[in-house]
DNA sequence: ATGTTTGCAAATAGTTTGCATCCAG
DNA sequence: CTGGATGCAAACTATTTGCAAACAT
């Protein structure tokens, strides 16, 4: 079940990369699989890490260029953050991000209420609006225990 | 009112200042005021640029070090973006954003049922929630005209 | 006075580009 | 084969840090 989602995913990869005439070479499949493994909406130079074990000569560059050419063809997203390195997220089905303010972890969750907000129609006349999402800020399990040591990153 | 409103926001600069020992320079009054005074969610370099006209020769590192530690201490927020510079927010009240995918403008709005949303029990168990807020994304009133003539931001 | 803030400069980190070589189609 | 992709290096942009001089308190 969850190898059925990961092939269905990697379908999807290459249907959208041959709809954009992108190649499938060994380096966009092994970062692909490598976003879709992840769960910790990764940057650049966290993928980066984690493909160089399996293809220990990919350039940091080619990550770089394979991640933004991704979200480009909306096989990816950019997450939202806050000046920071950018970061991906493979789960491109409608969801929502929980944010800790302490770790920066982002969590997806999936709440069918949130997807169907209504929008006001004073902002339907104004925008065309595409997307909608919702955004919860706080405490993350980890750090609402950590009383309070090293309220750094 | 407008007026009030504004004097308002910067007894609260001041309040803030000395409740976290900031001193009250004149570089960090211009700089809160002209974050007041612009509607565009500005970043450093937008801002630098404004406060520069009254305050030549102000360093871009001041204003730099200034909106940090604005935000630091609340007086200011970082509104969400994807890895590009840091933009502020002098709204810190809770209200929502509009973003245009095409222009990357950031409209504030307020609209109180988003302000009210219900958090599912499961995720007020797993963390602790401080803010939630709604992103709208898609064309701007000025984007969802201009036909096509370049996508490009 | 005295400790914070500023301005300058230099170091880092993150992102983008140019180009010769390589390889998927 | 051949044009797009990769790896490398270098340019750029954004962010952070160190420090002496200037200033708010």
């Amino acid at each position: 079940m969850k190898t059925e989602k990961k092939s269905e995913k990697m379908n999807t990869f290459k249907k959208l990369c041959r709809m954009h005439g992108l190649r499938i070479t060994p380096q966009r499949t092994i970062i692909y699989k490598e976003l879709i493994r992840a769960k910790n909406h990764p940057s650049v130079e966290m993928l980066y890490k984690k493909v160089r074990k399996s293809f220990p000569n990919i350039s940091f560059d080619t990550v770089y260029r394979t991640a933004i050419s991704f979200a480009e063809i909306g096989l990816v997203r950019v997450v939202e953050g806050w000046g920071d390195p950018k970061r991906f997220d493979s789960n491109i089905s409608p969801h929502h991000h929980f944010r800790c303010i302490k770790c920066n972890k982002i969590v997806d969750f999936n709440y069918v209420p949130f997807d169907e907000l209504a929008v006001p129609e004073q902002l339907r006349r104004r925008f065309v609006i595409t997307r909608k999402r919702v955004i919860l800020e706080g405490l993350c399990e980890q750090c609402r225990n950590r009383k309070d040591k090293e309220g750094r990153k």
